[in-house]
DNA sequence: AAGAAATTGGTAGTAACTACCATATGGCTG
DNA sequence: CAGCCATATGGTAGTTACTACCAATTTCTT
């Protein structure tokens, strides 16, 4: 890796610390951009640049975290067993937010307190659902495709945004990998009350 | 009904009218808040008293329709089965959006061309499923109680998203009934590729 | 008819974001 | 090593969503 792109990790990584430090201390809403830049040292047309909205500044970790996992699921050969790889799907989700608690609880905290934040987190879900979606339905076949594609990713979507703000709500609780579990056993032994057909 | 509420609704819905208008002639970042003031005959102070963000404007309705459906099912008796009663929920917001196509077709594709209509009807519809957890919750006992109800209002949710989805996708489609019906069959009869417990 | 309450429109200001340009920095080639 | 190219940076000017506040008007009540 040249000293480039060096630079640009570090840079990056800069702002967004200095930009949590802020939010957190002072609140979303009474930090400015400019504050941030100069905590990063940076000029606010440089801040711009990397992250194109004050959004994508809280975003990021959660993002790369869920994105990460779906790109993973991509790769993976067309002979994949679709319960085991969906499994896989939501450990790793799971892991890789689990490397930064502090972060995720962090995110949560300001998508609960600022309207803007909230709505872009549900966007990045929804989005992330959907690319599920065209994956899944790559590799199915059968009748009604796009509808078994499209239930089954937003049941996975489901049992990770109910894993996740379980966990967040309660620090010092379960497991994520346990509740995980449970969540996904509740959905196999069939107690859920769904709509008559 | 006095005077006063009766302009009052009158110029909400010519506010909204004439911006979707504006929105759908000229798109959504191309028409400001002026020219819908200007074009409702109102001053921009009144259009944000009652419409505190652009994006509420395209939102209302479909935002209407969704929790005009959950109040219904927050009034019913506490007895009430719940398998109908959310089978009645999904049927009653699909009722209300069936009442102006035109209107839905026009906010999802606002949505998919601005990120941040998209964000706002992600959250939309993110808040809707959580409200009807919380009335889940009370509604049921047992053990995992607040699982139980996630997990059953994300899939209400979830039906009622692919449905829509697939509705505005194919004008002149399946009835929206049908294709409800259908996405509850195959949940019902687990042909839904699930996670591994 | 008169006063209370609510609705309206206007003014001034903040801050996110965009477009653009000059400068500086890192990377590569003769 | 010198020079050139691509890229990253910082600054300027401008647009626009949104807020806070105030004076004037309209509707409701008694």
């Amino acid at each position: 890796m040249g000293l480039r792109e060096l630079k640009r990790e570090r840079t990056r990584r800069l702002i967004s610390d200095k930009a949590f430090e802020l939010f957190t201390d002072h609140g979303f809403g009474r930090t400015t951009v400019e504050q941030i830049a100069a905590a990063a040292e940076v000029g606010p047309s440089t801040l711009y640049r990397y992250y194109p909205t004050k959004e994508t500044l809280v975003l990021e970790f959660v993002e790369d975290s869920m994105f990460g996992a779906l790109n993973w699921f991509r790769e993976q050969p067309a002979e994949l067993d679709l319960p085991d790889g969906l499994q896989s799907v939501i450990e790793l989700v799971l892991d890789q937010l689990e490397r930064n608690p502090d972060r995720v609880r962090a995110v949560y905290e300001l998508a609960g307190q600022t309207p803007s934040v909230g709505a872009r987190l549900a966007e990045v879900t929804w989005r992330w659902r959907n690319e599920l979606t065209v994956e899944l339905t790559q590799r199915l076949a059968g009748d009604s495709v796009e509808f078994t594609a499209a239930l089954a990713a937003g049941t996975v979507m489901n049992i990770i945004e109910i894993v996740v703000q379980t966990w967040v709500d309660n620090p010092d609780g379960t497991q994520v990998k346990d509740l995980a579990h449970e969540a996904m056993g509740l959905l196999r032994g069939g107690g859920i009350p769904l709509p008559t057909a």
